[in-house]
RNA sequence: CGAGGUGUAGCGCAGCCCGGUAGCGCACCUGCUUUGGGAGCAGGGGGCCCCAGGUUCGAAUCCUGGUACCUCGACCA
C-alpha cells in the first residue's frame, strides 16, 4: 500500500496502487469517473519511507513547515504551519475537556525545589531530567566581555522548571479543600514543561514540548478510578475521530508506570514503520500525593481522609503521531476534521483578463464552503506558479485541492484533488457542490483511518515462543505483537534486553486465554501488547 | 553519558589530502517571456569560511584547544 519508488530529481514516475476498500462504496454516490494519474517524483532530496524512515522523519517536519530546530539543544521552533495544527487540537480537546465538566487553570512555571521530594517515586522518576534555576539576576562580567551569573543573587532555595505539575498543583489543593463539598476539582492545564532529555527528536521527545494537563481531586476512589478512565476514552475518542489514528486502550506494567501513581492507562498507537507511541495517559495516583502533600477532606460523618486524584496529558507529540500515522512519501496527509486548512484553491490562467475572471469564481467558491463551515484557502499568490503551489499543498497535507482555470470556469466545474489517494475528477458547481465537498472529507477522513488501521492489523501477530517473538520484531514488517507474560518485571526487562520491545499495555478489553510465558515458561492468564516504542 | 558526523552566502553543499584571487545549486533582486504538476533566458547582489591560539611570506585548507548542532546508541511516564 506504501510503495513508492524514488528517482532522481527527475521526471521518473512514481505510481500507486490504490487498494479498494468498502469505503470506496460511499465515494462511488457521486457518480463521477476517479481519474488515476501519474505523478512525477517531484520533491528532491526528500528520502522514501522505505529508505530511512527516520530521516524521511526529519525531513518531512522540515518541508512540511510544522517545525525547526532551534538554536537551543533539544528545543524546536513550532512554525506558524504546525502551530495551528496544535491550535486545532487544543480547540478540539478543550471543547471535550468543558463537555465533562472541566475548567481550565494555570500554575507556576517554577516549583521549589523541596516540593519535588515530597513523593518519594515521583522524585526519582524526575530528578534526573530537570533544569534548575539557582540566581536570579546577571552582571556584567568584571573580567571582560559580556554577561555572568551574579553570585549575590543566588536564591535561598533552587527553583525547578516543572517537568509536570503534580507537586505544585497539590500543594496549591491543600488551600483549596477542606469539606466534602469542595471537591471534586476538575482543572486542565495548557501549559509548557521541560525535561532535559539527553536524545531528542522533533514533536515526539524535546527538551521543552507543549501539552496540556489534567489535575482533578476526588472524594472517593471510585470517583478517582472513573474519571481516570473517563478522561482515557476522551483521548481514545480524540484520537481515532479528530486525529484518524485508531488506538488500544490498555494499563501500563508497574515497570512502565507514571513516578507516582498507582495505574497508568495509555492508548497506543501504531506507526508506519511498526513502532508504537505512546499518544496520551491517565493516572489513577490514589491518595499519593494528598498523603505527600496532606491534602485531606472532612466527609459526611466529619471524618478527615485522604483526597483522591487523578491527572491526564497528551502533548504535541500528537503532531509526530499524526506524521508517522498517515503521511506519505510526498508529504503530509492531514484528517480533515483536525486540518487548518481543509480546501485549498489555486487559481489558473494566463492572460490578465483569465486572471481576474479566474479569481473572482475561486473567491466566490471560496465564499461559499466557507459560508458552510469549511476551512477553505484560496492561493492568490501571483509569484508562483500553479504547479509549485500543488506540490507545496500537497506536503502539507491539506485533503482537498481545487484547481480552477479557464476551462473550468466555462463549463463550471473545478478540479477537485483529493490528497489521501492522489486523484482528481471534475466537479460540476451546479447542484450539490458543497454536499459533495463535505462527504469528500467525511470521506478522506475515514480513508485515512482505513488506511493505517489496515495496516496495523495487519502487522499486528501472536508469538508463543521466544524464537518467533524475535523473528516477528526483526523481520521487515515488525509490529506489534501480543504474547504470554508472566506478571514480573524481571522478565519484562529480560525480553526487552533480548529483543528491544517493550510491553505497551496490557489492553482493557484483554480476552483472558490460558497460557505459557514466551520467556520464563510460567503460567499466564492473558496476552499483552509487546512492540517497540518511540 | 558513550560513538560518529558536521559547522563555508538565507537554505543545501563542494573546496580541505596536496596552503596561493571564495565556488556550485536553490532562494533573492532587475528585465522580458511564462503560468492546467515545483517555468525559461539575460543581467545582478550577497561571505569574520564556528571561535581562540599556533605554524607559515601567505591558512577555509596544516597543528592545538574550545564551542555549537545533528545522527546513532545508552537512558527515559
Amino acid at each position: 500500500m506504501f510503495l513508492c519508488h524514488k528517482s532522481k530529481k527527475s521526471l521518473a514516475i512514481c505510481t500507486k496502487t490504490i487498494k479498494n476498500s468498502p469505503i470506496y462504496l460511499f465515494f462511488r454516490t457521486f457518480a463521477l469517473q476517479i481519474i488515476l494519474i501519474f505523478y512525477p517524483k517531484m520533491a528532491k532530496d526528500f528520502p522514501t519511507r522505505q529508505e530511512n524512515y527516520s530521516e524521511w522523519y526529519n525531513v518531512l517536519v522540515k518541508k512540511a513547515e510544522l517545525a525547526e530546530n532551534s538554536e537551543v539543544r533539544g528545543c524546536m521552533v513550532i512554525r506558524p504551519y504546525g502551530y495551528s495544527i496544535w491550535e486545532r487540537m487544543q480547540r478540539v480537546l478543550d471543547d471535550m475537556f468543558k463537555e465533562t465538566g472541566h475548567v481550565n487553570a494555570y500554575f507556576p512555571l517554577f516549583i521549589p525545589k523541596s516540593y519535588l521530594s515530597k513523593e518519594a517515586d515521583h522524585v526519582e522518576g524526575f530528578a534526573k531530567e530537570c533544569a534548575v534555576v539557582t540566581h536570579h539576576r546577571l552582571m556584567a562580567n568584571p573580567n571582560g566581555k559580556g554577561l555572568v551569573v551574579d553570585p549575590e543573587a543566588k536564591l535561598e532555595e533552587e527553583l525547578i522548571i516543572r517537568p509536570t505539575s503534580e507537586t505544585i498543583i497539590w500543594s496549591t489543593y491543600k488551600n483549596w479543600i477542606q469539606s466534602y463539598r469542595d471537591l471534586p476539582i476538575l482543572v486542565n492545564q495548557w501549559a509548557n514543561v521541560v525535561r532535559w532529555e539527553l536524545r531528542t527528536r522533533m514533536f515526539l521527545r524535546t527538551t521543552e514540548f507543549l501539552w496540556q494537563e489534567g489535575h482533578t481531586a476526588h472524594a472517593s476512589k471510585e470517583e478517582a478510578v472513573f474519571e481516570t478512565r473517563q478522561m482515557l476514552d476522551v483521548y481514545a475518542e480524540f484520537a481515532e475521530k479528530t486525529l484518524g489514528i485508531p488506538v488500544i486502550k490498555g494499563v501500563k506494567t508497574p515497570n512502565e508506570r507514571f513516578a507516582g501513581a498507582e495505574d497508568t492507562y495509555c492508548i497506543e498507537a501504531f506507526m508506519q514503520d511498526g513502532k508504537a507511541l505512546q499518544a496520551g495517559t491517565s493516572h489513577f495516583l490514589g491518595q499519593n500525593f494528598a498523603k505527600a502533600f496532606d491534602v485531606k477532606f472532612a466527609n459526611k460523618e466529619n471524618q478527615l481522609e485522604y483526597v483522591w486524584a487523578t491527572s491526564w496529558g497528551v502533548s504535541t507529540r500528537l503532531i509526530g503521531a499524526l506524521i508517522m500515522s498517515h503521511s506519505d512519501d510526498d508529504g503530509l496527509r492531514l484528517p480533515p476534521v483536525l486540518a487548518p486548512i481543509q480546501v485549498v484553491i489555486v487559481p489558473i490562467y494566463r492572460k490578465e483578463a483569465e486572471k481576474e475572471a479566474v479569481t473572482e469564481k475561486c473567491r466566490e467558491v471560496g465564499k461559499m464552503l466557507k459560508a458552510a463551515g469549511i476551512r477553505v484557502k484560496i492561493d492568490e499568490d501571483d509569484k508562483k506558479q500553479p504547479g509549485w503551489k500543488f506540490a507545496e499543498w500537497e506536503m502539507k497535507g491539506v485533503p482537498v485541492r481545487l484547481g480552477m482555470g479557464p476551462r473550468d470556469l466555462a463549463a463550471n466545474q473545478v478540479e477537485v484533488a483529493r490528497r489521501d489517494l492522489k486523484t482528481k475528477e471534475n466537479m460540476s458547481l451546479d447542484g450539490d457542490f458543497i454536499g459533495k465537498i463535505n462527504d469528500l472529507l467525511d470521506n478522506i477522513q475515514a480513508t485515512l483511518y482505513q488506511q493505517i488501521k489496515d495496516l496495523r492489523d495487519a502487522r499486528t501477530y501472536k508469538a508463543d515462543t521466544l524464537a518467533d517473538f524475535k523473528a516477528l520484531l526483526e523481520g521487515e514488517n515488525g509490529g506489534f505483537i501480543y504474547a504470554h507474560w508472566d506478571g514480573t518485571t524481571e522478565t519484562e526487562l529480560k525480553i526487552k534486553e533480548l529483543t528491544g520491545a517493550t510491553i505497551r499495555c496490557i489492553p482493557l478489553d484483554n480476552p483472558l486465554e490460558e497460557g505459557v510465558c514466551i520467556y520464563s515458561g510460567k503460567p499466564s492468564t492473558q496476552r499483552v501488547l509487546f512492540a517497540k516504542a518511540y
